[in-house]
DNA sequence: CTGAAAGCGCTTACAG
DNA sequence: CTGAAAGCGCTTACAG
């Protein structure tokens, strides 16, 4: 079991070879290596200037924000065509007005990590989909040491954390002492912070309590990233009593309702490959073999029931195997995953329209949202012992 | 063969319900409906009044950026810390220094759907990867009418493309006018825009040649999405001719210079669903049956391949598969696929490079990233007709 | 319908 | 080491 990382997507690295290809000369700065601010780009004052208006009509006429007559109108936008000026300095206008049209997400890990997982992306998408139409876009902020001055230091309007450790509490009261306003997507409750949960541990108890009903006694968790440490290996006490990420360890809690001493695998995260690695970890011994997993996504569960056919068992009859998100797998072995599906979607337009609504001065509710029980076909009654 | 999105990650939508839970109450702002900024936060200047230092020295103070006396500076800090303040306001600061510490990342589709695959994240996080550590953060802008308008009223400093269609062109234009530095990724070249390549279409070649060499002669395309028509079907002349995607169309033209002729499948991007999908579209009709596929992605070539095992077909007996991108799939059908590496992760890199040195006011020169050829077990000589 | 005035909050030469 | 001055480019009440 190698403690390298699982996926190297892109493997890159040693692939293909750069070569600087002679010719093109770069965006259109000449030979300004001195001037910071290449060519001196038109601003809206020299357009006033030009057509022969005030710089606040102008304003007007290029933000339709106040009634300007026709022909004065037509006169700024030659004037501004003749100069090559294109609209506003956004910078400026985010100054005047307060505003930067930017909602900072922020996410626990690398880029490259945080997308893996199909859910994160979902999510996304549902902000996006929501704060896009009103003319919002989304800065990418990592917790890693250099953006998290960027989280203080970009102008962003409002933040969305994406199930954030207590590792970013401390940068999260400076955006809210600035007055920005802050949405948590299954974070550990803060204060201040707009609330979007999900029934993580009432979810995960519901699975249980379908394995317990099936007459299970033998369960095994297979955990996401428990914390910032990065270390595979056996659930134990103080691993969970150390872990961070709130919503693995809702999880745990929820599984532990049913089965008070359930132990398991911590993986580094969500993926086939990690699961894949829990199932070979805690199914290899054939006498401490559990007779259900609990995984806590879907990737994880494909990869558990790939590690169980590569141990020559048979799902559901040699293990039962349930999973968490109610992701499409293109997986053949996840199919008919027992497992509890999320509203992903939904999560992010929540967090969206909780931005919009704190933005326009609203006072929103959290939302809590609830994920649905789905029987597949790796859900059965545990084999009786030794027939 | 469905003509509704593939895949549905995330699947919500019927999933759980949402329910507002009472109780807690959004982000520091009572009851603040009609005054936009909220609680007046403290400025540079009232600490520095406070103080009783001028506001240059303040700012020298919260900046580093020229010597201040330690006792002045400890009075500013302290200062600070009473009035509440935490830092310059990032709009202000990036009004005067003409930087807002934040690169536009344009992407051709919506974020699910760029993200679903693979060397799209890894790219981003290249660029994070080099950009980050001098304080930028990457803004997601895509390609759809509401963003357009953010691709020019953001306040960024650099924009790179990803792999975009012309249709951003004119908005390319403003903002290049802007003086806004501009990196292509894979893009069709543009003038005074940085171009990242990849040679995509020498790449497909050798993927043919390799066919050829092994005796192929019918031979079948399964390509990326072709254009923003969303339309899977027949590869057609015309449909060729009317495609957007440079990338598409380059590995098709690489193909073209081995086979001519080449026929075959247009999918709506790089899943292993949708080359299930383009497989038995393809595979379908014994007779006219190809003996050899070239997918333009390693994930539609895994969907090719599970597509004929479906079909009773044996790779690569029955037939040869060779796929596009070399990233690592969680997919046992896929496992040594035959295919290009492309260096992804050095792509990215590359074009975060670029952005710092064109920001940095040099002239960095376009750089070209060569594919590296893997063989797999997923090619062989055809079989003999009906031996 | 148009303009003069003020100011968003900061940083940067430039003097001292 | 510190301060006075100017200004980044725009928008917004407010008069007219």
């Amino acid at each position: 079991m190698s403690d390298a990382r699982a996926d190297d997507a892109g493997g890159a690295g040693d692939a293909g070879g750069a070569i600087a290809a002679g010719g093109a000369v770069a965006a259109g700065r000449a030979a300004a290596a001195d001037t910071p601010a290449a060519a001196p780009r038109p601003t809206l004052a020299a357009v006033a200037r030009r057509a022969g208006v005030s710089p606040s009509t102008a304003s007007l006429a290029f933000n339709d924000s106040g009634p300007v007559a026709g022909a004065t109108r037509d006169r700024i936008l030659a004037a501004a065509r003749e100069l090559g000026y294109d609209g506003p300095d956004p910078r400026a206008r985010s100054l005047r007005r307060g505003r930067s049209g930017i909602i900072g997400v922020v996410l626990e890990e690398s880029l490259r990590d945080a997308f893996r997982d199909p859910m994160n992306v979902v999510m996304l998408d549902g902000i996006a989909d929501v704060t896009g139409p009103s003319g919002n876009s989304l800065l990418l902020l990592t917790e890693t040491a250099a953006s998290r001055a960027s989280l203080v230091e970009a102008p962003i309007d409002a933040v969305v954390l994406f199930g954030c450790s207590p590792s970013v509490d401390s940068k999260v009261e400076i955006v809210q002492r600035r007055g920005i306003p802050v949405v948590s997507i299954e974070g550990r409750p803060l204060p201040g912070v707009l609330d979007i949960a999900l029934d993580n541990r009432e979810a995960t108890r519901a699975l249980a309590e379908h394995l317990r009903t099936l007459g299970h006694e033998r369960v095994a968790l297979v955990t996401l990233e428990l914390d910032r440490d990065r270390r595979r290996g056996i659930l134990t006490g103080p691993r969970i009593d150390a872990a961070t990420s709130f919503t693995a360890l809702e999880r745990v809690r929820g599984a532990q309702e049913v089965y008070p001493d359930v132990s398991g695998f911590a993986t580094l995260g969500s993926t086939i490959e990690e699961g894949r690695i829990a199932g070979h970890a805690l199914l290899a011994d054939a006498r401490a073999r559990p007779t259900a997993v609990i995984a806590q996504s879907d990737l994880l569960a494909a990869g558990v029931i790939r590690a169980a056919v590569e141990l020559g068992l048979e799902v559901p009859r040699d293990l039962s195997v349930v999973g968490f998100d109610g992701v499409r797998i293109d997986d053949p072995a996840a199919a008919g995953l027992t497992t509890m599906v999320q509203p992903a979607l939904d999560k992010g337009r929540a967090a969206g329209r909780g931005v919009l609504e704190l933005l326009a001065g609203g006072s929103p509710q959290p939302v809590s949202f609830t994920s649905a029980f789905r029987r597949g076909s790796t859900t059965a009654p545990p084999r009786q012992p030794r027939p």
